[in-house]
DNA sequence: GCGGGTCATAGCGCAAGGCTATCACCAGCG
DNA sequence: CGCTGGTGATAGCCTTGCGCTATGACCCGC
């Protein structure tokens, strides 16, 4: 156990006594100190006293170090050089848009946006560098609380209600089905109505994107496919096979269908739409970079 | 050039910032430094203010620190650390009774004296190294002004004006002579004139010694011998043969007479003396061991 | 013996930092 | 859903620390 009294004496003092024995006299050192002549002595005179030790011999001619006052401050030379270590220390630390921010990011989000925003945050905030952490919304929650994020990218949840967040865009859902399909008949805007008796392929539990999809279903009487996709490439190639519709966030379909092999029509308004946000511990000491980042994300949306 | 610009900070905030991230919890650290709630907040609140970093993030159930005040912490813990080595440092030091002492002795002093009290010494005062240096009186008090001496012990003397002193003893002179030598004839205390033509056996230039015995010779008309002797056994030696006669500090008889091969007289009161002293820098910080060997000395003599 | 240097002392004023009382907030619980 | 007990923050007051200027005591060199 640490002891918790407090020194008898002050980093000034320290500074003091240095300055007496580098320069041999109170009033050069005073002067160097930037004080009166009278306060120095007066903290010299402190400082020997609750230590016991007369420092300085005074003559005539200034003061000569006494054997015991050499070895006293040596030790000071010691303590303020680690001060100055600390203040070192801080100052690199001190630019909250400076060092390494841990960011975690959901799967339906991360290969579509990470891309595209990633060189833009090197840019505009050289200084701070970023991990990226995918992994599933609960999963993110957890590490954000026990501090093994500082922030994540999800999709606003019920679940982040204990969390601070910045929103990075709104991220519309649309309609994917192979070009051959009925419901690809059309294009234009889509009514959520005409999923109504559709096979609907989503993702594996624990996917967010998956709940927004599957309530939007249940809402209109859709069938959910026998099956769960681990990812967005999956219910596309399914898709392509021309047995089921599927929902894409808007935001994958530049990278999941690149090739053009689906009709993907979007919904009338008010379309269905996840929100995302960058989201982090409340009070966390991360909220400044976080929110400088979540701003450079947003203009990129 | 070391800096004087003293730390923005004070031991005591960087004791509460330890103790902080030791304890998890202001309120805890705050009753383990005996302080307020408040008071340490407001110390901890500054501190960040100053370094520019914010070294904890505050939740409901207590503090966690963030990654930059970690590093500052434990920046911090060093400089709490070489505190503590100087406050140590300044307790094995601060017992003025304590510690090595430089000493010079004359050398018609220091082979009669310093076999009776060194050991008296070591015994009252144990823990007071002292090194003993035997040189002449101005050798010594070039020594004490620069330093390389704390203190010497000598006769008193014009020259030791600016420095102070403690009395040690008084040691009368005594008049040594072969015992078929006409001035020891006689018995019992003699006048200083008897010495008038003799010839007198005198140490060589620089003896304190000397020129006290040679002040008293001019006095009476005595002749100095033609040989000048760097001590006094060689004085004892010469005096043996019968050819003249010579002056001893009574302090020096039972060493340099032990085998009786001098008669040796003493002078009528009020005898010629030496007074011995111990001598050092006025102002020394040595002054407190100093004054105590004095007074050990002072009794033995 | 006097002048210029040393450090120490005295007396005053401001601000740093302590205290108590209270607030705002959050989590867990009945 | 509101209460309770925990967290840290804020407000207001007061003591104390430490700065300042003016002055004193002392010593050395001229």
């Amino acid at each position: 156990m640490t002891r918790w009294d407090t020194a008898p004496y002050s980093l000034r003092q320290l500074q003091y006594l240095v300055a007496v024995a580098e320069l041999g006299g109170f009033r050069r050192a005073a002067e160097a100190c930037g004080v009166a002549q009278p306060s120095l002595s007066a903290q010299i005179a402190q400082v020997e006293e609750v230590l016991g030790i007369q420092m300085f011999e005074r003559g005539a001619r200034g003061v000569r170090v006494t054997a015991a006052g050499a070895r006293v401050i040596e030790r000071a030379r010691a303590v303020l050089l680690a001060s100055r270590d600390l203040a070192d220390t801080a100052r690199q630390h001190s630019d909250p848009l400076t060092g390494t921010v841990r960011i975690g990011i959901i799967p339906t989000v991360c290969p579509y946006l990470l891309p595209e925003v990633a060189p833009a945050l090197r840019a505009q905030l050289p200084n701070l560098h970023a991990v990226w952490v995918e992994d599933k919304t609960h999963a993110l929650l957890e590490q954000i609380e026990t501090a093994e994020l500082d922030g994540a990218i999800l999709a606003l949840d019920p679940r982040v209600t204990h969390l601070e967040h910045a929103p990075i865009g709104d991220d519309p859902f649309v309609l994917a089905a192979a070009p051959g399909h009925p419901l690809a008949k059309r294009s234009g805007p889509a009514s959520p109505d005409v999923l109504e008796g559709e096979t609907v392929f989503l993702l594996e539990d624990g996917h967010c994107f998956r709940d927004q999809a599957l309530a939007l279903c249940g809402a209109t009487g859709a069938r959910e496919a026998d099956l769960k996709a681990t990812g967005l490439s999956t219910l596309v190639q399914m898709v392509g096979g021309g047995c089921g519709v599927t929902l894409l966030p808007k935001l994958a379909v530049p990278v999941e269908n690149r090739r053009g092999q689906l009709a993907v029509r979007a919904f009338k308004s008010p379309a269905p739409t996840r929100r995302l946000i960058l989201a982090w511990r409340k009070g966390s000491a991360m909220k400044r970079p976080l929110d400088a980042m979540a701003n450079v994300i947003r203009k990129r949306m």
